[in-house]
DNA sequence: TTAAGTGCAAAGGTTTTGCGAAACT
DNA sequence: AGTTTCGCAAAACCTTTGCACTTAA
Protein backbone atom coordinates (compact mmCIF):
# COMPACT_ATOMS: atom_id res chain seq x y z
CA UNK A 1 0.00 0.00 0.00
CA UNK A 2 1.23 3.64 -0.91
CA UNK A 3 1.53 6.07 2.09
CA UNK A 4 -1.79 7.61 2.80
CA UNK A 5 -0.21 10.57 4.06
CA UNK A 6 -3.29 11.98 5.48
CA UNK A 7 -4.26 8.94 7.20
CA UNK A 8 -0.71 8.69 8.54
CA UNK A 9 -0.67 12.29 9.94
CA UNK A 10 -4.01 11.76 11.42
CA UNK A 11 -2.99 8.51 12.92
CA UNK A 12 0.28 10.08 14.72
CA UNK A 13 -1.99 12.81 15.76
CA UNK A 14 -4.17 10.12 17.51
CA UNK A 15 -1.03 8.85 19.18
CA UNK A 16 0.36 12.20 20.30
CA UNK A 17 -2.74 13.01 22.48
CA UNK A 18 -2.14 9.23 23.66
CA UNK A 19 1.02 10.34 24.65
CA UNK A 20 0.13 13.81 26.17
CA UNK A 21 -2.65 12.49 28.40
CA UNK A 22 -0.12 9.82 29.79
CA UNK A 23 -2.41 7.17 28.86
CA UNK A 24 -0.15 4.14 27.88
CA UNK A 25 0.90 3.12 24.43
CA UNK A 26 0.00 -1.02 24.01
CA UNK A 27 -0.11 -2.88 20.86
CA UNK A 28 -3.47 -3.29 20.81
CA UNK A 29 -4.59 0.34 21.01
CA UNK A 30 -1.66 1.43 18.23
CA UNK A 31 -3.66 -0.82 15.96
CA UNK A 32 -7.09 0.39 16.77
CA UNK A 33 -5.94 3.88 16.53
CA UNK A 34 -4.23 2.91 12.86
CA UNK A 35 -7.75 1.53 11.53
CA UNK A 36 -9.57 4.54 12.89
CA UNK A 37 -7.25 7.19 11.51
CA UNK A 38 -6.99 4.74 7.63
CA UNK A 39 -11.14 3.91 8.06
CA UNK A 40 -13.52 6.02 6.09
CA UNK A 41 -16.28 3.81 5.94
CA UNK A 42 -17.22 4.25 9.88
CA UNK A 43 -16.45 0.79 11.07
CA UNK A 44 -18.79 -0.78 14.17
CA UNK A 45 -16.65 -1.83 17.54
CA UNK A 46 -17.23 -5.55 15.92
CA UNK A 47 -16.06 -4.70 12.57
CA UNK A 48 -12.69 -3.18 14.06
CA UNK A 49 -12.93 -6.36 16.38
CA UNK A 50 -12.71 -8.25 13.49
CA UNK A 51 -10.08 -6.72 11.42
CA UNK A 52 -7.86 -6.81 14.03
CA UNK A 53 -8.29 -10.03 14.81
CA UNK A 54 -6.07 -11.88 12.33
CA UNK A 55 -3.23 -8.97 13.13
CA UNK A 56 -3.69 -9.48 16.82
CA UNK A 57 -4.90 -13.28 17.53
CA UNK A 58 -5.73 -12.57 21.27
CA UNK A 59 -7.34 -8.72 20.22
CA UNK A 60 -10.76 -9.09 22.06
CA UNK A 61 -13.79 -6.81 21.86
CA UNK A 62 -13.97 -5.60 25.23
CA UNK A 63 -10.45 -3.66 24.79
CA UNK A 64 -11.95 -2.00 21.17
CA UNK A 65 -14.68 -0.69 23.22
CA UNK A 66 -12.45 0.06 26.19
CA UNK A 67 -10.31 2.02 23.69
CA UNK A 68 -13.24 4.02 21.87
CA UNK A 69 -14.15 4.70 24.89
CA UNK A 70 -11.05 6.61 25.95
CA UNK A 71 -11.19 8.37 22.47
CA UNK A 72 -14.58 9.69 22.96
CA UNK A 73 -13.72 10.91 25.88
CA UNK A 74 -11.31 12.62 24.48
CA UNK A 75 -13.63 13.96 21.70
CA UNK A 76 -11.43 12.34 19.25
CA UNK A 77 -14.07 9.73 17.67
CA UNK A 78 -17.44 10.63 16.61
CA UNK A 79 -19.92 7.64 17.70
CA UNK A 80 -22.79 7.19 15.31
CA UNK A 81 -25.90 5.91 16.76
CA UNK A 82 -27.71 4.43 14.18
CA UNK A 83 -30.86 2.95 16.07
CA UNK A 84 -30.58 -0.66 14.54
CA UNK A 85 -27.55 -2.95 15.25
CA UNK A 86 -24.08 -1.61 16.10
CA UNK A 87 -22.32 1.68 16.62
CA UNK A 88 -20.17 3.02 14.02
CA UNK A 89 -17.57 5.24 14.76
CA UNK A 90 -15.37 7.98 12.97
CA UNK A 91 -12.03 8.66 14.36
CA UNK A 92 -10.91 9.36 10.58
CA UNK A 93 -12.37 12.90 11.52
CA UNK A 94 -13.71 13.89 14.76
CA UNK A 95 -14.98 17.41 13.43
CA UNK A 96 -19.02 17.15 13.73
CA UNK A 97 -19.84 17.44 9.59
CA UNK A 98 -23.35 15.51 8.03
CA UNK A 99 -23.37 11.75 6.64
CA UNK A 100 -24.81 10.32 3.96
CA UNK A 101 -26.37 7.45 5.02
CA UNK A 102 -27.54 4.26 3.02
CA UNK A 103 -30.92 3.07 4.41
CA UNK A 104 -30.30 -0.15 2.24
CA UNK A 105 -27.11 -1.37 2.72
CA UNK A 106 -26.02 0.59 5.72
CA UNK A 107 -22.72 2.29 3.81
CA UNK A 108 -21.98 5.41 5.53
CA UNK A 109 -19.98 8.47 3.94
CA UNK A 110 -18.90 11.38 4.80
CA UNK A 111 -20.44 14.45 3.06
CA UNK A 112 -18.39 17.88 2.99
CA UNK A 113 -21.47 19.73 2.81
CA UNK A 114 -21.62 22.59 5.51
CA UNK A 115 -24.65 23.21 7.36
CA UNK A 116 -24.85 26.86 8.11
CA UNK A 117 -24.51 28.42 10.90
CA UNK A 118 -26.79 30.51 10.82
CA UNK A 119 -29.12 27.55 11.51
CA UNK A 120 -27.41 27.18 14.46
CA UNK A 121 -27.22 30.51 16.18
CA UNK A 122 -30.85 30.99 15.01
CA UNK A 123 -31.55 27.48 17.15
CA UNK A 124 -29.62 28.90 20.05
CA UNK A 125 -31.35 32.25 19.81
CA UNK A 126 -34.48 30.91 19.92
CA UNK A 127 -34.23 28.45 22.51
CA UNK A 128 -31.92 29.84 24.87
CA UNK A 129 -29.83 26.54 24.87
CA UNK A 130 -25.95 27.02 24.37
CA UNK A 131 -25.09 24.57 21.53
CA UNK A 132 -22.48 23.06 21.74
CA UNK A 133 -22.58 20.21 19.07
CA UNK A 134 -24.30 18.99 16.25
CA UNK A 135 -25.50 15.87 14.44
CA UNK A 136 -26.53 16.18 10.54
CA UNK A 137 -27.82 12.82 8.92
CA UNK A 138 -29.09 12.69 5.94
CA UNK A 139 -30.84 9.13 4.79
CA UNK A 140 -31.37 7.77 1.65
CA UNK A 141 -30.20 5.34 -1.07
CA UNK A 142 -26.59 5.15 -2.32
CA UNK A 143 -25.69 5.16 -5.93
CA UNK A 144 -24.86 1.27 -5.96
CA UNK A 145 -28.26 0.71 -4.13
CA UNK A 146 -30.20 2.70 -6.70
CA UNK A 147 -28.56 0.92 -9.44
CA UNK A 148 -29.29 -2.76 -7.80
CA UNK A 149 -33.09 -1.88 -7.53
CA UNK A 150 -33.45 -0.35 -11.18
CA UNK A 151 -31.94 -3.80 -12.23
CA UNK A 152 -33.75 -6.01 -10.62
CA UNK B 1 -57.62 19.34 31.09
CA UNK B 2 -58.53 22.06 28.01
CA UNK B 3 -58.92 20.26 24.56
CA UNK B 4 -55.79 21.16 22.88
CA UNK B 5 -57.39 21.16 19.15
CA UNK B 6 -53.79 20.48 17.78
CA UNK B 7 -52.85 17.35 19.70
CA UNK B 8 -56.18 16.27 19.27
CA UNK B 9 -56.62 16.73 15.20
CA UNK B 10 -53.14 14.61 15.26
CA UNK B 11 -54.99 11.57 17.72
CA UNK B 12 -57.38 11.81 14.99
CA UNK B 13 -55.12 11.30 12.09
CA UNK B 14 -53.02 8.74 13.71
CA UNK B 15 -56.34 6.78 14.43
CA UNK B 16 -58.06 7.20 10.82
CA UNK B 17 -54.21 6.04 9.63
CA UNK B 18 -54.83 2.97 11.35
CA UNK B 19 -58.26 2.58 10.25
CA UNK B 20 -56.86 2.65 6.87
CA UNK B 21 -54.72 -0.09 6.82
CA UNK B 22 -57.15 -2.12 8.64
CA UNK B 23 -54.66 -2.55 11.52
CA UNK B 24 -57.32 -3.29 14.62
CA UNK B 25 -58.21 -0.50 17.19
CA UNK B 26 -57.59 -1.22 20.61
CA UNK B 27 -58.23 0.68 23.61
CA UNK B 28 -54.47 -0.05 24.21
CA UNK B 29 -53.33 1.46 21.12
CA UNK B 30 -55.54 4.36 21.50
CA UNK B 31 -53.77 5.18 24.38
CA UNK B 32 -50.79 4.90 23.14
CA UNK B 33 -51.57 7.10 19.80
CA UNK B 34 -53.28 9.64 22.11
CA UNK B 35 -50.44 9.58 24.53
CA UNK B 36 -48.02 10.27 21.22
CA UNK B 37 -50.12 12.87 20.20
CA UNK B 38 -49.97 14.83 23.23
CA UNK B 39 -46.52 14.81 24.29
CA UNK B 40 -43.96 17.47 23.01
CA UNK B 41 -41.26 15.46 25.16
CA UNK B 42 -39.97 12.70 23.18
CA UNK B 43 -41.01 10.00 25.58
CA UNK B 44 -38.95 7.11 25.18
CA UNK B 45 -40.83 3.35 25.55
CA UNK B 46 -40.32 3.09 28.77
CA UNK B 47 -41.96 6.48 29.56
CA UNK B 48 -44.70 5.50 27.60
CA UNK B 49 -45.43 2.53 29.31
CA UNK B 50 -45.26 3.93 32.66
CA UNK B 51 -47.74 6.83 31.91
CA UNK B 52 -50.45 4.45 30.79
CA UNK B 53 -49.79 1.97 33.49
CA UNK B 54 -51.69 3.86 35.89
CA UNK B 55 -55.03 4.12 33.55
CA UNK B 56 -54.01 0.64 32.00
CA UNK B 57 -52.85 -1.84 35.00
CA UNK B 58 -52.63 -4.85 32.03
CA UNK B 59 -50.12 -2.91 29.70
CA UNK B 60 -47.44 -4.08 29.14
CA UNK B 61 -44.36 -2.97 27.23
CA UNK B 62 -44.03 -5.07 24.87
CA UNK B 63 -47.16 -3.84 23.55
CA UNK B 64 -45.70 -0.23 23.47
CA UNK B 65 -42.55 -1.28 21.30
CA UNK B 66 -45.12 -3.18 18.89
CA UNK B 67 -47.35 -0.17 18.39
CA UNK B 68 -44.27 1.81 17.85
CA UNK B 69 -43.19 -0.66 15.43
CA UNK B 70 -45.94 0.01 13.65
CA UNK B 71 -46.36 3.61 13.48
CA UNK B 72 -42.11 3.44 12.73
CA UNK B 73 -43.02 1.68 9.54
CA UNK B 74 -46.36 3.63 8.81
CA UNK B 75 -43.61 6.84 9.12
CA UNK B 76 -45.79 8.28 11.86
CA UNK B 77 -42.86 8.35 14.30
CA UNK B 78 -39.88 9.67 14.74
CA UNK B 79 -37.49 7.37 16.46
CA UNK B 80 -34.15 9.18 18.00
CA UNK B 81 -31.71 7.35 19.09
CA UNK B 82 -29.36 9.14 21.06
CA UNK B 83 -26.85 5.99 21.93
CA UNK B 84 -26.93 6.08 25.39
CA UNK B 85 -29.93 4.86 27.68
CA UNK B 86 -33.43 4.75 25.60
CA UNK B 87 -34.52 5.75 22.30
CA UNK B 88 -36.80 8.64 22.19
CA UNK B 89 -39.70 8.72 20.08
CA UNK B 90 -41.38 12.21 18.57
CA UNK B 91 -45.15 11.08 17.66
CA UNK B 92 -45.96 14.53 17.82
CA UNK B 93 -44.44 15.77 14.85
CA UNK B 94 -43.31 13.09 12.16
CA UNK B 95 -41.83 15.57 9.53
CA UNK B 96 -38.30 15.79 9.68
CA UNK B 97 -37.36 18.72 12.02
CA UNK B 98 -34.08 19.42 14.06
CA UNK B 99 -34.03 18.63 17.74
CA UNK B 100 -32.82 20.36 20.71
CA UNK B 101 -30.77 17.87 23.08
CA UNK B 102 -29.91 18.82 26.51
CA UNK B 103 -26.65 16.74 27.61
CA UNK B 104 -27.34 17.35 31.03
CA UNK B 105 -30.82 16.34 32.08
CA UNK B 106 -31.75 14.58 28.91
CA UNK B 107 -34.30 17.26 27.49
CA UNK B 108 -35.17 17.06 24.11
CA UNK B 109 -37.24 20.18 22.36
CA UNK B 110 -38.44 20.79 19.12
CA UNK B 111 -36.83 23.41 17.00
CA UNK B 112 -38.87 25.59 14.71
CA UNK B 113 -35.45 26.18 12.25
CA UNK B 114 -35.56 25.26 8.67
CA UNK B 115 -32.81 23.22 7.67
CA UNK B 116 -31.25 24.91 3.84
CA UNK B 117 -32.85 22.91 1.48
CA UNK B 118 -29.88 23.76 -0.79
CA UNK B 119 -27.40 21.99 2.13
CA UNK B 120 -29.65 18.83 0.93
CA UNK B 121 -29.98 19.23 -2.77
CA UNK B 122 -26.01 19.91 -2.61
CA UNK B 123 -25.32 16.71 -0.84
CA UNK B 124 -27.27 14.54 -2.66
CA UNK B 125 -25.78 15.79 -6.37
CA UNK B 126 -22.39 15.76 -4.10
CA UNK B 127 -22.84 12.22 -3.82
CA UNK B 128 -24.89 10.47 -5.83
CA UNK B 129 -27.55 9.54 -2.99
CA UNK B 130 -31.19 10.10 -2.96
CA UNK B 131 -32.23 11.65 0.06
CA UNK B 132 -35.63 10.71 1.54
CA UNK B 133 -34.54 11.96 4.83
CA UNK B 134 -33.05 13.36 7.37
CA UNK B 135 -31.96 14.20 11.15
CA UNK B 136 -30.56 17.18 13.12
CA UNK B 137 -29.18 16.94 16.29
CA UNK B 138 -28.49 20.21 18.09
CA UNK B 139 -26.85 18.86 21.44
CA UNK B 140 -25.69 21.50 24.41
CA UNK B 141 -27.35 22.81 27.30
CA UNK B 142 -30.76 23.88 28.11
CA UNK B 143 -31.42 27.20 29.94
CA UNK B 144 -32.68 25.67 33.26
CA UNK B 145 -29.26 23.42 33.14
CA UNK B 146 -27.59 26.49 32.73
CA UNK B 147 -28.51 28.43 35.51
CA UNK B 148 -28.42 25.11 37.95
CA UNK B 149 -24.53 25.37 36.75
CA UNK B 150 -23.85 28.88 37.63
CA UNK B 151 -26.10 28.87 40.87
CA UNK B 152 -23.25 26.09 41.93
C1' DT C 1 8.20 -1.96 40.40
C1' DT C 2 3.70 -0.51 40.00
C1' DA C 3 -0.11 1.43 38.12
C1' DA C 4 -2.61 0.89 33.89
C1' DG C 5 -4.31 -2.13 30.26
C1' DT C 6 -5.83 -6.63 28.50
C1' DG C 7 -9.13 -10.21 27.90
C1' DC C 8 -12.24 -13.45 29.45
C1' DA C 9 -16.69 -14.16 31.10
C1' DA C 10 -20.48 -12.44 33.33
C1' DA C 11 -23.70 -8.75 34.01
C1' DG C 12 -26.53 -4.85 32.38
C1' DG C 13 -29.93 -2.50 29.77
C1' DT C 14 -32.84 -2.05 25.76
C1' DT C 15 -35.51 -4.11 22.26
C1' DT C 16 -37.47 -8.14 20.00
C1' DT C 17 -39.78 -12.56 19.77
C1' DG C 18 -42.65 -16.90 20.75
C1' DC C 19 -46.77 -18.35 22.14
C1' DG C 20 -51.17 -19.18 24.65
C1' DA C 21 -54.99 -16.19 25.98
C1' DA C 22 -57.94 -12.35 24.93
C1' DA C 23 -60.48 -9.38 21.95
C1' DC C 24 -61.38 -6.61 17.70
C1' DT C 25 -63.96 -6.82 13.36
C1' DA D 1 -65.60 -17.23 13.80
C1' DG D 2 -61.33 -16.02 12.38
C1' DT D 3 -57.42 -13.23 12.86
C1' DT D 4 -55.06 -9.93 14.95
C1' DT D 5 -53.29 -8.22 19.12
C1' DC D 6 -52.03 -8.60 23.99
C1' DG D 7 -48.92 -9.65 27.56
C1' DC D 8 -45.86 -12.50 29.88
C1' DA D 9 -41.44 -14.44 29.91
C1' DA D 10 -37.52 -15.69 27.48
C1' DA D 11 -34.23 -14.57 24.09
C1' DA D 12 -31.37 -11.55 21.40
C1' DC D 13 -28.34 -7.97 21.04
C1' DC D 14 -24.99 -4.46 22.03
C1' DT D 15 -22.18 -2.54 25.48
C1' DT D 16 -20.12 -2.28 29.99
C1' DT D 17 -17.91 -4.17 34.03
C1' DG D 18 -15.20 -7.17 37.48
C1' DC D 19 -11.19 -9.26 38.16
C1' DA D 20 -6.91 -11.93 37.70
C1' DC D 21 -3.08 -11.71 34.53
C1' DT D 22 0.05 -9.13 31.78
C1' DT D 23 2.74 -5.26 30.41
C1' DA D 24 4.21 -0.39 29.50
C1' DA D 25 6.69 3.11 31.71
Amino acid sequence: MLENSEAETRYQALVSKFRAREYRITPQRLAILRLLAESTDHPSAGRIYQELCDRFPTMSLATVYKTLAVLKEMGEVLELSLGEGENRYDGHNAVPHPHLICTRCGKILDSDVVLDQDVIATAAKASGFKILSHRLDLYGVCPECQKAESGE
